[in-house]
RNA sequence: GGGCCUGUAGCUCAGUCAGGUAGAGCGUCGGACUUUUAAUCCGAUGGUCGCGGGUUCGAACCCCGUCAGGCCCGCCA
């Protein structure tokens, strides 16, 4: 069973209803690790659905958050928010710092500002949830009546959290953290409480009382959390192992739920995804690879199922070099296959007969529509990759593409993947290996290798090449032609040109290529190779 | 210090919850086909299941210990 219906299993045994639910801080750009926050919830909500229970997608916006600290990505300025609220301060402009027209004029913020693209991304992906505004439910007072019971039970839930989490809170903790007098949840204690009011006096001087039935600040995160559980019903949440060690926010969260009157949802720890060779990403070292970046080279299925195919407790390599290439081949095979036919064998092993089931439930999540059965598009990653840049114009790989019958008619969806796949060669990330390279100089050492026979066929194919018109059915028709001319078989002479022309044993088809380059070039490349060997 | 996750074929991983002959894909090698789309098809290759003990008729799986990597215990998914 794939890792989304064990979950959807053990949901059904506890009752029909559920609200699965995921959420971000947008403190700065969205990296496709956030997407497997999201991914890994739409997918459970998706097999929830499957499974024939009531499920609702909800993705919580944590807007309440304040900024921690001036990022790197952000202007001097921002100084004075540090401390602020992300939906309740104004978002950067292209300098970094803050664009306070559009707050002021559209209320556009910080949080607005990172949210949007991953939005969009989400959109593509296919990801539709219900979105949850925290700072917005605070305000409209979503969190009052779980704040008063938590304010009401400080001392519990303090001793929930120093016990489990084995840390020491300060003396005057308390489960509100008031906006100061400059709007910030820093630098501000807690003087005292009496519903709805809690009491403070910050570093500036300031007193003040913060009306927690109103949103005048936020419960600290290891509340929220449980809070947010029990308002709005969440009955199973994917995190990332941040919050599920033993101590974490999660193991606290159970708890303190339940002094809430809720029952804590069913937790699905997620490991992290790292660029390959990269290590975790991180938005202030640089090397992070947005769900938009990412959208412009794959399609939005595979990068579903790169996160479908693994179990939520694997740490996720993202290669954006060879492994897409490998991934996105994956994909293709597994849309060509027939698993209804395959489980209808009934001499497969328990093992077997798992493994189809997994591949069968990745593929299932890969779709963008539910429910909807993938097609192969019967071109490869690869072969794409190889006509994309031997064809300077979409029409002639669709007319290569269908004479010889590997399509017929040119889908959007095939459009769609040429056009990424034009981006990805054009990208930092397209990989040496998969660059059509003629070279300039003869390999002495493959060259080297050559028996007679390879010999006297390069001598041939130097001299055909030479008369034949510059086209590639030409050029395509003189390469054979030289070995059979000798009685050897085309094969040979095939190897003979990748070796003189590419120094490899074997490579895309040649023809084409050529033909797209300079026939002087060609010519001159060949007669180099000769009198290498004839030395 | 306390805890969590991971360790299985060259690579990526299933299989561990319910113990019963070690399994996929990729790669590699071989063959077939071919005026060769790094293609396709067929076949083969490949593992002291990190290590040591225990329980059991039987352990990759359960228990104890141990090593290695990653992570958490001050709101980084």
């Amino acid at each position: 069973m794939h890792w989304t219906d064990v979950t959807a299993q053990s949901l059904s045994h506890k009752g029909k209803k559920h609200i699965v639910s995921t959420g971000i801080t947008p403190s700065g750009e969205f990296h496709i690790g956030h997407l497997r926050e999201i991914l890994t919830g739409d997918m459970i909500a998706r097999a929830a659905q499957d499974a024939g229970l009531d499920v609702e997608f909800v993705f919580i916006i944590d807007s309440a958050d304040p900024l921690r600290k001036v990022y790197d990505f952000l202007g001097p300025e921002y100084e004075q928010f540090v401390g602020n609220q992300l939906g309740a301060i104004p978002a950067p402009n292209e300098d970094g710092n803050p664009d306070w027209e559009r707050f002021e004029k559209e209320g556009w913020t910080y949080a607005n500002h990172f949210l949007e693209p991953f939005l969009k991304a989400l959109n593509e992906i296919g990801v539709k949830p219900r979105l949850i505004d925290n700072l917005e439910s605070y305000r409209n007072g979503r969190f009052a009546e779980l704040s008063k019971i938590a304010c009401d039970r400080a001392e519990d839930i303090r001793e929930c959290i120093e016990r489990i989490s084995s840390r020491e809170l300060p003396d005057d903790w308390f489960p509100w953290s008031p906006l100061n007098s400059k709007k910030g949840l820093d630098k501000v204690k807690v003087t005292g409480y009496e519903y709805p009011l809690v009491h403070w006096k910050d570093e500036y001087g300031e007193t003040g009382s913060s009306d927690i039935s109103k949103g005048e600040g936020k419960l600290p995160w290891r509340i929220d959390w449980p809070a947010k559980w029990g308002w709005i019903g969440v009955t199973c949440e994917a995190f990332g192992k941040d919050h599920g060690a033993a101590g974490g926010s999660y193991s606290t969260g159970r708890e303190i739920v339940q002094l809430l009157g809720h029952e804590p949802p069913q937790p699905l720890v997620y490991e992290w995804i790292s660029l390959k060779g990269q290590g975790a990403m991180s938005s202030s070292a640089g090397n992070t690879i947005g769900p938009i970046e990412a959208l412009e080279l794959v399609p939005p299925e595979i990068l579903r199922l790169l996160i479908a195919k693994s179990k939520p407790n694997k740490a996720i390599e993202f290669d954006t070099g060879m492994g897409l290439v490998t991934l996105a081949d994956e994909y293709e095979r597994l849309a060509a296959r027939d698993f209804d036919k395959e489980l209808a064998n009934e001499e497969l092993s328990r093992r077997q007969r798992v493994q189809i089931e997994d591949a069968a439930g990745a593929l299932r999540m890969a779709s963008t529509v539910a429910g909807e059965k993938a097609q192969a598009t019967a071109v490869t990653f690869r072969h794409l990759a190889l006509l994309a840049q031997t064809k300077k114009n979409d029409e002639d790989v669709w007319s290569s593409l269908q004479s010889s019958g590997a399509i017929g008619t040119v889908t959007p969806e095939l459009q769609d993947r040429l056009n990424r796949m034009r981006h990805w060669i054009h990208s930092r990330h397209f990989p040496a290996e998969m660059k059509i390279h003629i070279l300039e100089q003869p390999n002495l050492e493959m060259l080297r290798l050559f028996d007679e026979d390879e010999k006297k066929i390069l001598t041939n194919m130097t001299a055909a090449i030479e008369a034949c018109d510059w086209d590639a059915q030409s050029i395509g028709a003189s390469i054979p032609q030289a070995a059979r001319d000798l009685d050897l078989s085309p094969r040979s002479a095939f190897k003979v040109a990748y070796a003189a022309l590419m120094g490899a044993e074997k490579g895309p088809r040649l023809a084409p290529i050529l033909a797209e380059m300079e026939k002087q070039e060609i010519l001159a490349l060949l007669r180099a190779c000769l009198t290498s060997i004839t030395e």
